[in-house]
DNA sequence: CGGCTTTGACCAGCGC
DNA sequence: GCGCTGGTCAAAGCCG
């Protein structure tokens, strides 16, 4: 890894409150405001009804809501899009969004290129395994390298996402399974990597805490499902559940990369006051009650070329700060 | 006992 | 070509 990409990843301030404000995150809907409890009927999304037969992820709902499992109060997310050259940070779009109990302070905003490249080792590598294992084994390494070369091209969308929490790895509804961690260079905390535990689902996430700001959490999801919650979750969830934002936001985002359905024009938080606890139980009690907030949209950051972003998603309107 | 985590080893890509 | 780094594998252990 280069110094320049981390430096991609790093470098903006993480905590850089100076930042206008008045950009416009125009995730959220051409008036951008952030929807609040004046929502429309189906802000009752939640209910695993609802959800039906579309999983996070998959792109058939009309828009995100989040859920929240954390103690944590801000999130911050980045679309990037995998199509384009790992390098190219102008395809990441970052945004914060911050909930009314967060303080203020705290808002902030950071480039998150990510490591590209690493999904394609991952790709490649996982291709690979199955080819050895298709090919009996010892198979043509020739048709290995091949077909490694085909999967160079082919990524997985995904969708950075930044969570102040104290829990590394925040409940979204879904199994995960921990298949290794890695201490990341410079930073004193290390990666951890999931997969999705549902036999065919072949989405990651990697989930790691900021060295810059211990706080806050980055995961990172890969894939789209292409399942249904598991049964348990989703049944929690209509005990008055919710899903973290990881997972909402993530699903948005992956309807949007993915030029799936309608992009959501609006972004519903679910902030939990579960009564003490911890919050990070948020699949499993069924304690907590969450409480609609509404989202502000704080800032946009490196969107070098809106155009381009418009392509990627024409579902959104881009706007570009003067 | 099944599912999950841990952890060391291995592999591949990239920069020098 | 070599070393560094990130990502994955898989055996071992843990836990409910």
């Amino acid at each position: 890894m280069s110094e320049d990409r981390r430096d991609l990843y790093y470098h903006d301030p993480f905590h850089d409150d100076q930042r206008t404000n008045e950009t416009l995150f125009s995730f959220f809907g051409p008036n951008s405001t952030v929807r609040d409890d004046s929502s429309p009927p189906n802000h009752q999304r939640f209910d695993p009804d609802y959800m039906g037969p579309t999983p996070f992820f998959t792109g058939s709902t009309d828009y995100n809501t989040f859920g929240y499992s954390s103690s944590s109060s801000q999130q911050l997310f980045s679309f990037q899009d995998d199509q384009k050259p790992v390098m190219d940070t102008g395809n990441n779009l970052l945004g914060v969004i911050e909930t009314t109990p967060v303080t203020p302070n705290s808002s902030s905003i950071r480039s998150s290129s990510t490591d590209d490249e690493h999904e394609l080792k991952e790709g490649k590598k996982e291709n690979q395994s199955k080819d050895i294992a298709e090919n009996g084994g010892d198979g043509s390494k020739k048709v290995v390298k091949q077909n490694k070369k085909e999967e160079k091209k082919k990524r997985e969308p995904r969708f950075a996402f930044m969570t102040k929490s104290d829990i590394d790895h925040l409940e979204d509804g879904y199994r995960w399974r921990k298949y290794g961690q890695k201490a990341v260079k410079n930073s004193p905390y290390p990666r951890s990597y999931y997969r999705c535990t549902t036999q065919k689902c072949t989405v990651k996430k990697r989930v790691e805490r900021s060295y810059q700001d211990p706080s806050t959490v980055i995961t990172t999801y890969e894939g789209q499902h292409n399942h249904h919650l598991p049964a348990t979750l989703r049944g929690s969830v209509g005990g008055g559940m919710l899903y973290p934002p990881s997972m909402m936001a993530a699903q948005g985002a992956m309807m949007t990369m993915t030029g799936g359905s309608s992009f959501p024009h609006e972004f519903r938080f679910y902030n939990s006051i579960s009564g003490g606890g911890d919050g990070s139980s948020g699949a499993g009690g069924g304690g907590s009650i969450y409480q609609q907030t509404s989202l502000t949209p704080i800032q946009q950051l490196q969107l070098p070329d809106y155009g381009l972003l418009q392509d990627m998603v024409p579902s959104m309107t881009f706007k570009q700060e003067p």
